[in-house]
DNA sequence: TGCCAGGCCGGGT
DNA sequence: ACCCGGCATGGC
């Protein structure tokens, strides 16, 4: 992992993608609920696809834990759209029964808790890995989390920031240790980040100097 | 048309 | 401890 001499990279980066991109409103969702079933639909999968999913169960007014449980059978054919949905609709019961069972359904249990305690939770649930895990954490539950997903990590290793065998709490580690620990920091900052990653850092194309990043190196 | 999308898991080395 | 295929739909 890396990241020598300047300490400050990660506030530069941050300060140039602002000022391109401007605020991203993240996360698009109108509930802690809906953004947490979101996280788990998202999943290697594009965002458009979600939204198709997710208006299929609010319009079946079942965008709620408990109705959602009690209709469990109706799942797969509701999220059809988000892709894996067989796969997905296995991991959204898991999440569900935990979340109704556990806590009532209810997002206010969760702050009696601590952060830690939660994240060890979240991915002790069959389908959570740390992504989903820490995206809940910080956009449903507002926790201080750094959210690293495939464009953090492409982003960083195109501009050779991290090495390319960084694991993930590697990854997170050199965000959570380098920038104040502040829940609207990171979440703008993830969303910027795939924001430009969508835009200039895609698979298969080397680096171009249109991306904003590329003059800061 | 083929490639890709805001991962995660399980089996094989 | 890695590495890789499977999981699926829809947009460009």
């Amino acid at each position: 992992m890396i990241k020598p001499a300047d300490n400050k990279i990660l506030d530069k980066i941050y300060r140039s993608l602002f000022t391109t991109f401007g605020p991203q409103h993240w996360w698009p969702g109108d509930s802690p609920f809906e953004i947490m079933v979101g996280a788990i639909l998202t999943q290697n999968t594009n965002w458009q696809n979600v939204e198709k999913a997710i208006d299929n169960i609010k319009k079946a007014r079942l965008l709620n834990p408990h109705r959602l449980l009690q209709n469990r059978d109706r799942i797969p054919y509701l999220i059809r759209p988000s892709g894996f949905y067989k796969l997905k609709s296995r991991r959204l019961i898991s999440f569900l029964k935990y979340f109704v069972e556990g806590y009532d359904g209810k997002v206010e249990n969760f702050h009696k808790k601590e952060t830690e305690f939660l994240r060890d939770e979240l991915l002790s649930i069959p389908g959570i890995g740390p992504e989903t895990a820490d995206s809940i954490l910080l956009y449903a539950l507002n926790r201080p989390v750094f959210v690293v997903d495939a464009y953090t990590r492409r982003i960083l290793t195109r501009h050779k920031l991290i090495s390319i065998n960084a694991d993930y709490e590697e990854i997170r580690k050199f965000f959570e240790d380098n920038l104040r620990k502040d829940v609207q920091l990171y979440n703008e900052y993830h969303a910027l980040l795939v924001r430009v990653g969508k835009e200039f850092c895609k698979k298969n194309v080397p680096l171009c100097d249109n991306c904003p990043l590329y003059h800061i190196l």
